[in-house]
DNA sequence: CAAATGACCGAATTATTAATATGGTCATTT
DNA sequence: AAATGACCATATTAATAATTCGGTCATTTG
């Protein structure tokens, strides 16, 4: 059986990443691990950080698989919009490679970790974004500017994944799809 | 004219804080400040993070006669709501204090400034929970929780106070208003 | 001959040691 | 009696020494 070796460095370093960090993922330990040569990483990656940035462009490649098979082409339901947050949160918790960079970020505020980042960010604001236009075109939601919504829905639910629950029980799934149809879609406000 | 030693000291103090941060701040440079010797802080103070406590009670304070002048004992309106996170909003970029604490704990996580940026969240999170609920009996507002519906109100206005201000154009205060008002007021659900 | 390896090396990082500053105390001054 | 600032143990910072790292390349391997 001939395994890629491309692949073989990528995963290695996918997992040196999640359990190290990058600043503490070691080029050598990542070759140690997938069973090649120090040297031999550089025939397929430029350097640490080329090799970094294919490791998260595989991650951002799974999160649009999730959003693909999970967003309607036709405009999303406050269903498919929590379905995809909440798989999200769940690929973050399986994987911990985005919680060991949060980390990261936070503690030392590597220069490489704190792009990854921002990059996951972006791609997931930009899809919430181009979601609730096609909501609003569709006649299901009332917006006037898509990109403070999509901010709006995915602060709120960071704020509810992470601050929440560091200091309150962790909110289960319809938990936090009640929180969100409550406040978000038909707001708090009697007439 | 005499003026009040200990009131001197918090001042000095609080000017030395909003400046250097809790843990840049030296009691030999806010005795300085105050115009008198080292020792003599002791007299008023048991220790360093004492005189931290005696100056936070005084911020609190004041957030307590903003919150009061705002907020109506018959249960809030979106705009006193609104005018009581937009208050708290202004103090913090004329007083430095909260900001530079905020920058203390993301750099150097001290103990002592946790604490206290801990302790005014909290204060804030009270008393939305307690107007919110207010709202509620009064029914104006349809809440199922109304801690959840204070940390929702409150991370939101944090997030587009701080998170969005760092990409783009900071929101005026109507914009604000209307983000709170569609999202938050009425919803973005078109029945 | 092409690809893989791991020793090599300059730069970066970490560990160790030396020097300085700090919070709190207290002998002295006012 | 109250205020002061020198004092001191400890904490922090600065300087120096030692080690590790990413990337390169001479050598080995297939």
């Amino acid at each position: 059986m001939i395994t890629n070796k491309r692949q073989s460095i990528k995963e290695a370093a996918k997992h040196a990443f999640s359990l190290f960090g990058y600043k503490g993922s070691t080029v050598a330990h990542v070759a140690k691990v997938a069973h090649v040569g120090k040297g031999t990483i550089y025939t397929e990656f430029k350097n640490k950080e080329e090799l970094f940035e294919a490791v998260m462009d595989d991650l951002l490649a799974d999160f649009k698989d999730l959003f693909d098979s999970v967003l309607q082409h036709d405009g999303p339901t406050l269903h498919t919009l929590h379905k995809a947050l909440y798989g999200v949160m769940q690929y973050r918790k399986e994987h911990k490679l985005l919680a060991q960079l949060t980390e990261e970020v936070n503690i030392y505020g590597t220069h490489e970790a704190v792009q990854a980042i921002a990059r996951v960010e972006q791609f997931i604001l930009s899809t919430l974004e181009q979601a609730v236009e096609r909501g609003a075109e569709k006649g299901r939601l009332r917006i006037a500017d898509a990109k403070i919504t999509a901010f709006t829905i995915y602060k709120l639910y960071m704020a509810f994944i992470v601050d929440w629950e560091q200091k309150e029980t962790p909110l289960t799934e319809q938990e936090l799809y009640d929180v969100f149809r409550n406040h978000i879609f038909d707001g708090i406000a009697i007439q």
